[in-house]
RNA sequence: GCGAGAGUGGCGGAAUUGGUAGACGCACUGGCCUUAGGAGCCAGCGGACUAGCGCCGUAGGGGUUCGAGUCCCCUCUCUCGCACCA
């Protein structure tokens, strides 16, 4: 069988392509903008992983199909260079980032991305590390800033020891560091912070609004973790008042102690002179645990008794004030009221310090003591003066709040888990944070003018742990002149965490030729939101939650008109290979290349593609790329025309190829729109196997085929449209149209079934009436043998489809 | 523990609204072709058995229905996210 050459075949549309500059597109000439983006990768020196390719390959497909749809598809690429994989990688190697990065990058373009056949317009690329950049990047900083959305303070940080940094909530998974696995500790560090917190209701409100990938949608609302509940003011016995967050202000009555964080300030004013040791050496102890201990310790409760007493407000019961780590000053207010017989939290600490237990819900009315175990369920207030009998947690509750709130001793109040972003980092590969500090004015953010504040190159880059990143030891840098009175002063020296390079690039790609501005209204206008970006769940919590924010910051400081930074994301899956994850450890890498060099892009693309569905990811096995290669080469053999033939116009006047043909056009076109890429290939299988089968070769058939494989395999799909005498790109051709009509079949096999038992099949002209088919359906001998001797009881009809008589015996 | 998703041949995976389970492909088996083949072509390929015009079969158990991979309830397993968040 005929077989083409793919590496010749490849390398000649590469060139023609940038030849012509199919690629490039006017951006302000266009009449339909479809913006398709595709998350940017960090240029590793290790290259370009196949789970790149996958990703980049299914978003390409969508580009170059909403192209042959009549779209203007803007498709760019761009490089996340800064950051600590980066950082990491150089030292572990004894490089530096300024040198080994634009290697990568250019291995990564050169060798790499411009093989696979992704239609990108490399005119627009941006590199987050290039001064003309990060200048915008640091722009977004001082914007924020100067509109209250960074601030800086001192508190409990995430720190690294691995990476000798502070790391973002979001950055620790499982108590380690998402970059190095090293287990995080806490420290008190003064951090520059983005305030995320402050659109957390609209970041999660907006989640029922936006066209995502659910769950994107669905790690977005649990991390956000919105919480409704009530704030109540607690008085110290002779002491100060405190308020605690709760979610169940219906169990007030049931607070039988109360818990302060070990960090709560509060706790130096009102423990009392002989449990101070006691607390001295417990929050000692507290702060030397890492994150990781502390969820290792299998929440075995620890906590010391201060001695004071608080008044609980419903009641006046006086109950006493403990500290203890499982409650975290980072939410709600660090401390809480605990209610022992309805959390089960409270429930082993009070078992475990012999605290008392109150029960005040109850499931039936009946009160239990003593409880085995905290209930969190339905139920009607007990032991709660005057709401006994209440609804607990719906009528209760509020009943209870509403009370107090007329004492000015509550409110009814809604707490997120989001905590702000902590965007300092004390490294060296990132842009540095545009503030100086002047001994006059304070804290200045460096002017517009001003910006980039270039990165320095220093020789000796490596983090030292001091808590100040390496720029701090370059004295050039460090020291400054304020920009605004001119006396001396210094540059902070930490750098951004390298999720603000990428929360804004897309903002970037269109206005790439703008020096003076970081994006160009008009441009932004005719092509933001983002119509479709498709990325991986693993930036869910990060990169996808930080960009959402700041566009919404954006928003509210007048920069930009809309609130979603991107219109519909869709998930990919993860591809695994021979059913394991693929990782350095376990040696199962998969090199692209390799498939690549030996059976082409387009072979390797179409089989990453049918591996599986595309999103839920696919299962990588030796011998795909093969069968896909050959499958190409049939295709190719069953539409192009043998030497020195021409394909007759139209070969469809058999019904049954017709048929075929579109109806494979109608299923590819929903399949692609659904990203089910493995089923669209499934059916061009099919279809050419019709053709082969039948030998049936057309204009027609051919020009449908090239049409729908271009998006899979667009190497060949060219190669294959110039061959049929086309002059110019098959994306220009236009989609294939259907006609519907020759979708439909002109007889029908109907399933007969007794009982709903298959027992035979009987060809039918399609359209049938019911009456006109039961006599043919009765008469037939497989379906008479089962109605011996039985009585017909029902029948049911499914036009076109099937028949089922229900019988039982006479 | 909470939330989301999934469980179908030897394998990857298909199956609009409930309507022929296993499309498409891999692997395997037999045959053809070939000097040769890691090539190509043809055919077979869920299971058991007493070998059928029959029976069983979509993690397990129950249910709804003329009819269930699909809907409902219970159980089990796996993957992902969150997790001492009050």
């Amino acid at each position: 069988m005929a077989r083409y050459d793919q590496a010749a075949v490849e390398a000649k549309w590469r060139a023609k392509w940038v030849e012509r500059g199919t690629d490039r597109l006017d951006l302000d000439r266009v009449a339909k903008p479809f913006y398709n983006l595709m998350m940017f990768p960090y240029p590793s020196a290790e290259g370009l992983h196949v789970g790149n390719v996958f990703a980049f390959v299914g978003s390409d497909i969508q580009g170059r199909y909403h192209r042959l749809l009549g779209y203007d598809v803007l498709e760019p690429m761009g490089f996340d260079a800064f950051g600590m994989h980066s950082e990491n990688f150089a030292l572990k190697h004894g490089r530096h980032p300024a040198e080994m990065v634009p290697k990568n990058i250019d291995n990564f373009r050169e060798n790499q991305l411009k093989k696979i056949g992704l239609m990108l317009d490399w005119s627009r690329q941006v590199d987050t590390t290039s001064p003309e950049y990060y200048r915008w990047t640091q722009w977004m900083f001082v914007t924020l800033l100067k509109n209250g959305y960074a601030y800086k303070k001192k508190a409990p940080v995430n720190w690294c020891p691995g990476c000798k940094t502070v790391l973002a909530a979001e950055q620790v998974i499982d108590g380690e560091c998402e970059r190095c696995s090293s287990v995080v500790t806490k420290k008190d560090m003064e951090q520059w912070y983005f305030r995320t917190t402050a659109f957390a209701q609209e970041l999660l409100e907006e989640l029922d609004h936006i066209d995502w990938s659910e769950r994107t949608k669905t790690a977005q609302r649990n991390w956000i973790g919105r919480s409704q509940g009530a704030e109540v003011t607690f008085r110290v016995e002779n002491g100060p008042d405190f308020k605690v967050f709760t979610t169940r202000p219906d169990t007030l009555y049931g607070a039988t102690y109360m818990v302060f964080s070990p960090e709560h300030p509060l706790l130096d004013e009102i423990t009392r002179p002989e449990k101070r040791a006691d607390l001295a050496d417990y929050r000692e102890k507290a702060a030397r645990l890492s994150e990781v201990d502390r969820q290792a310790e299998n929440r075995d409760k620890t906590g010391v008794f201060t001695g004071a007493l608080a008044v609980n407000p419903v009641n006046g019961d006086k109950i006493p004030i403990w500290a203890a780590d499982y409650v975290l000053m980072g939410y709600g207010t660090g401390a809480i009221m605990a209610v022992p017989a309805h959390d089960q939290r409270d429930f082993d600490f009070a078992v475990k310090f012999n605290l008392p237990i109150r029960q005040v819900v109850s499931p039936d009315g009946q009160i239990s003591d003593p409880p085995a175990e905290a209930y969190s369920g339905e139920g009607r207030l007990v032991n709660s003066g005057p709401f006994d009998g209440l609804p607990a947690k719906e009528e209760g509750g509020p009943a209870i709040t509403n009370k107090l709130k007329e004492q000015g001793l509550a409110e009814f109040k809604i707490n997120y888990r989001l905590r702000d972003w902590c965007v300092s980092r004390q490294r060296y590969w990132g842009p540095p944070i545009p503030v100086i500090y002047c001994d006059q004015c304070g804290l200045v953010p460096v002017p517009e003018k001003d910006l980039p504040v270039v990165l320095p190159y220093l020789e000796d880059y490596k983090p030292d742990g001091s808590g100040f990143s390496p720029l701090r030891r370059d004295e050039a840098f460090f020291h400054a002149t304020c920009p605004t009175c001119g006396g001396p002063a210094t540059r902070e020296t930490d750098v951004s965490d390298n999720f603000l390079c990428s929360a804004w690039y897309f903002y970037r790609y269109p206005s790439t030729e703008f020096s003076d501005r970081p994006f160009d209204p008009i441009r932004t206008k005719k092509w933001l939101p983002v119509d479709l970006y498709v990325g991986g769940n693993e930036h869910a919590v990060l990169h996808l939650l930080y960009s959402r924010w700041l566009c919404k910051a954006l928003n509210q400081c007048g920069f930009i008109d809309f609130n979603e930074p991107y219109k519909r994301f869709v998930a990919h899956g993860m591809i695994v290979r021979d059913g394991a994850k693929m990782s350095k450890s376990r040696g199962n890498v998969l090199n692209p290349d390799e498939y690549i060099n030996a059976f082409g892009a387009d072979a390797f693309r179409m089989y990453l593609m049918f591996m599986g569905a595309y999103l839920e990811g696919g299962d990588f096995r030796e011998g795909g790329v093969k069968a896909m290669k050959s499958f190409l080469d049939r295709l190719w053999t069953a539409i192009l025309p043998e030497d020195g033939q021409q394909l007759p116009e139209t070969g469809l006047q058999e019904a049954e190829t017709s048929y075929w043909l579109h109806s494979t056009i109608k299923a590819v076109t929903a399949d692609l729109a659904r990203f089910s890429y493995n089923t669209a290939i499934a059916r061009l299988m099919e279809l050419i196997n019709h053709l082969t089968k039948n030998q049936v070769k057309s204009r027609v058939i051919s020009e449908a085929v090239i049409k729908m494989l271009a998006p899979l395999a667009p190497h060949v799909a060219e190669e294959m449209w110039e061959l049929l005498g086309h002059s110019g790109t098959v994306f220009n051709g236009g989609w294939p149209a259907w006609d519907e009509a020759a979708t439909l079949r002109t007889t029908v096999e109907y399933v007969i079934q007794i009982n709903g038992k298959v027992r035979g099949k009987l060809e039918l002209p399609a359209g049938l009436e019911e009456a006109a088919i039961e006599p043919q359906v009765l008469a037939n001998p497989a379906v008479a043998r089962w109605l011996e001797g039985q009585t017909m009881v029902k029948k049911i009809y499914v036009p076109d489809k099937l028949v089922n008589l229900v019988v039982k015996p006479t």
